[in-house]
DNA sequence: GTTATAGTTGAAGTCAACTTGAGGTCAAGG
DNA sequence: CCTTGACCTCAAGTTGACTTCAACTATAAC
């Protein structure tokens, strides 16, 4: 067993949950670094845990590999991330899964009216509505995860 | 202006909002069918029509293509499915939809109490707890979507 | 009959987020 | 010193749901 602070592929992987070869894409994706041995093995700081924690947390959210990039550019590099770095990162959140959860709601609502009638139609039916699952109230819906957003024609 | 009943892939197209390269991908997948001109063009009864929207509000709802096929197959093909094959149908939406409603609040609400505390600890954190989003009832969480769904290390 | 528009096929490309495989190297215990 | 298990890189493969392309043909309107 070695003795410093610093933590191998391995461990990061098994204390994080995340399979060796995602830690390695994360790092290739500029989300994660880790320092090398003499031998060029990967070597790990103990706070890319906390990093890889937030990355999950994201990504369970719904946010793309690209979204979570970007919202870890934000954090200073000239000091270690406090918690309220952290907090002002995951603040977003709550509102994308507002969203999130009113958009499904909306799409049960309109099902239960549905289940009525039987109806399906293109025309009437808010569950299969093609255009407008969000409704009308300005730009919602960019947050829906992927599949729960609707194909506006010509754009997948 | 043709005068017959049958529809063309491009009136099918924009009735349904769905592209017509979509179109030819379902019937490739089985999920619908045409027949065909002397020239071997596509014609689709109008039907086909109330078939895409159960297929659009499934996708909404989350299902795969697959469980798309496989719903469509009990179907009767005797005879034309009645408003009650419909809503049958679409009555276990509702149950998935509640699932991810739930999972998405347990999700937010995890959040809440991380946004006083800051921690995304890997440990401790609901939000970033890498196992066990949808808790410890028996084995749900089946039906999230893609992106809610936490990669249960070793599969994606 | 001509032309414009719309349709046909099969193969290949796209996207995100990884995983897998081949072929080779490192590190730690005995 | 040697073996074993962990690690390395780079390229290619995977999945689902399509889209795009090239080369060609049909249909409808005039």
């Amino acid at each position: 067993m070695r003795s410093t602070d610093l933590l191998t592929v391995g461990e990061v992987a098994e204390r994080s949950g995340m399979a060796p070869s995602a830690l390695r894409y994360y790092e290739q994706e500029g989300l994660i670094s880790a320092t090398r041995t003499t031998g060029n093995q990967r070597r790990y700081q103990r706070h890319v845990l906390r990093r890889l924690a937030f990355i999950r947390a994201a990504r369970n959210v719904g946010l793309t590999l690209e979204e979570v990039s970007a919202a870890l550019a934000t954090l200073p590099d000239n000091r270690n991330p406090t918690k309220a770095d952290w907090t002002r990162l995951s603040r977003t959140w709550r509102d994308r899964l507002d969203e999130q959860i009113a958009a499904l709601r909306k799409l049960r609502d309109g099902l239960d009216s549905c289940i009525g009638c039987g109806c399906l139609s293109l025309q009437r039916c808010a569950v299969s509505n093609p255009a407008d699952i969000m409704g009308s109230q300005g730009s919602g819906a960019r947050y829906l995860p992927r599949p729960l957003r609707v194909s506006s024609p010509g754009r997948r």
